[in-house]
DNA sequence: TTTAGGTATCTTGCATTGCAAGATAGTGAA
DNA sequence: TTCACTATCTTGCAATGCAAGATACCTAAA
């Protein structure tokens, strides 16, 4: 998969799913990894980001199979940024889409 | 607009583009501009690129109203790479788009 | 006890690419 | 001559995904 498709279009979705609920960073690359494939080199830089942004909060919860697991929370600052690049990434997709669409099938 | 979100998906682009028909550099930045903004400073070390990786050829064409256009063409190889380009960013925006949707409308 | 594998977090530095900013130059009209 | 439009090109910065590796907890098998 084209490594410079996800660019930005990761910290959409992690937020997309925060959005939803509270998840923590390993779930996270498993989860989006479902869809299409990410590394942990990649969550773990992007939730720090998100951190310092003010766009998560984060707590600490034990686990009875492995290690304690850190949960990402969104902010409200985090709920409307995450809206608003959703409705960025709709536009966006919606526009490439159609020109993909006309530059081939553009027989009829 | 988000200009993570066009890395590698302005080199989609402008490759369906040049799947239709034969275009030069100013010509792609506004037909692109028509769906998402893009500048110049984009689209010409693109089009090197291209050129480089054996994707395009170019040649020169006169015009009446202002400098000779550089036409950009594609080549065998560029026209395989196009068409692997347009599958992977289908595939990509399908899977980014149910995650959406999924985490948007997911009460019901 | 030791080993292995799954779970979980984190850091460093590289590669890629869009873009702002600016340079250059042809054409035609005011 | 001045302006606007057309057209190409270069430089260097900013952003971000990821490979690679380190650390550490837990459980179960050997």
């Amino acid at each position: 998969m084209n490594a410079q498709f996800k660019k930005g279009v990761l910290e959409m979705c992690v937020m997309a799913l925060l959005g939803f609920r509270d998840r923590y960073g390993y779930e996270l690359v498993h989860e989006i990894s479902e869809r299409f494939e990410i590394s942990e080199g990649s969550i773990y830089p992007l939730l720090r980001r998100l951190l310092t942004e003010g766009y998560v909060s984060t707590y600490l919860q034990e686990s009875v199979e492995g290690p304690a697991r850190k949960y990402y929370s969104l902010t409200e600052n985090g709920f409307q940024a995450r809206n608003e690049l959703i409705k960025e990434w709709n536009d966006f997709s919606n526009a490439v889409c159609g020109l993909i669409e006309e530059m081939t099938h553009a027989e009829r």
